[in-house]
DNA sequence: GCTAGACCTGG
DNA sequence: CAGGTCTAG
């Protein structure tokens, strides 16, 4: 895979030099329930309590203990190379200061949010979110990168989590750049959006499995490459929620649910209620939301998360993720 | 506006 | 059927 394999890292305690931790209670974090929760597609469990996967066009292993939260990051395989253009300054050239890789694990697990205040707040408001925050507590919403974000979940509709998994493993391996190998195992960063505007993208996508969806993939790239570009979907972050949303439903394979997956989950629209087919059965089983229709309409998608934003205010989102 | 059906693929 | 979306009636 690469002439010095690389070793995964499963705990600090054999070789803490490599590690380094953020102060983390356990109540504003669970790492096992935010990884798996079907937020993000590309963390596993590498070992038991040890979470790698890629972050920032990084790899990351992730542990907690206690009040700490865990993490290393792995170099790249061609870093010497890297390390020898840089003639400037070789010592730096190897590793993003520790400085930048704390501030990169905050901002994805937006850490200052203080989620115990929140969950006070939840619990205060209704009974039964009361009774599930106890079994589950640390329950936030991570802040992932937009493209990924967006391309991940056009990837879930009408589909399953282990598809889903599958299938944006291979987009990264066939579109991303390869980072390292760990145990032989290579990793590939998400792919920029430029890579998934070319003519053969769809064929490609096809084959490997994405079914109707390489259209919808293919199709939104190009929508995005040509319109407001990366950085305009990146910047729906300081847009106003309707407006996000009424962007975001413009792209094929985009539609109410997706929309607010991707404005919940990487445009900072905390009171996105993305709703499907499971919420939506609470909703009128445990919540007894009156809806007239029996299917899913439209009206009743606004009306089920304009229930939710009325009962758990602002933050409802981060809400019903728990 | 709301109701069907089709849509790729795999458990 | 599965954590939807699109299209035609």
């Amino acid at each position: 895979c690469s002439p010095t394999p690389m070793k995964l890292r499963d705990a600090p305690s054999a070789c803490p030099s490599l590690w380094r931790c953020l102060p983390c209670p356990l109540a504003e974090l669970r790492l096992d329930l935010v990884l798996s929760s079907g937020q993000s597609f590309r963390w596993w469990e590498s070992s038991p309590g040890a979470w790698t996967g890629v972050l920032g066009d990084r790899v990351w292993t992730l542990r907690q203990d206690g009040d700490r939260l865990w993490y290393t990051v792995y170099g790249e395989e061609d870093e010497h190379k890297k390390e020898e253009e840089r003639d400037g300054c070789p010592a730096r050239a190897a590793k993003l200061d520790v400085a930048e890789t704390d501030r990169i694990l905050r901002d994805y697990f937006q850490l200052d949010v203080g989620l115990s205040a929140l969950y006070r707040a939840w619990a205060a408001a209704d009974p039964l979110f009361r009774k599930v925050a106890n079994d589950f507590p640390g329950v936030r919403v991570l802040r992932q990168d937009p493209v990924e974000c967006l391309f991940s979940f056009i990837c879930t509709s009408n589909n399953h989590i282990s598809r889903i998994t599958a299938m944006i493993e291979r987009l990264c391996q066939a579109f991303g750049r390869r980072l390292c190998c760990l145990d032989s195992r290579p990793f590939h960063a998400f792919p920029p959006l430029s890579a998934l505007t070319g003519a053969d993208a769809e064929a490609r996508l096809r084959a490997l499995g994405f079914g109707y969806r390489a259209k919808f993939v293919s199709g939104s790239a190009r929508a995005i490459a040509e319109g407001l570009g990366t950085e305009g979907l990146c910047q729906l972050r300081t847009a106003p929620y309707a407006e996000a949303r009424r962007v975001l439903c413009a792209l094929p394979g985009v539609g109410a649910k997706v929309a607010d997956c991707v404005c919940l989950l990487s445009l900072d629209k905390a009171e996105a209620v993305p709703v499907d087919t499971h919420v939506w059965h609470i909703a009128r089983q445990r919540y007894g939301v009156a809806l007239g229709g029996k299917s899913l309409t439209p009206r009743a998608y606004q009306e089920i998360g304009d229930f939710f934003r009325g009962l758990w205010g602002p933050r409802a989102g981060w809400a019903q993720a728990v």
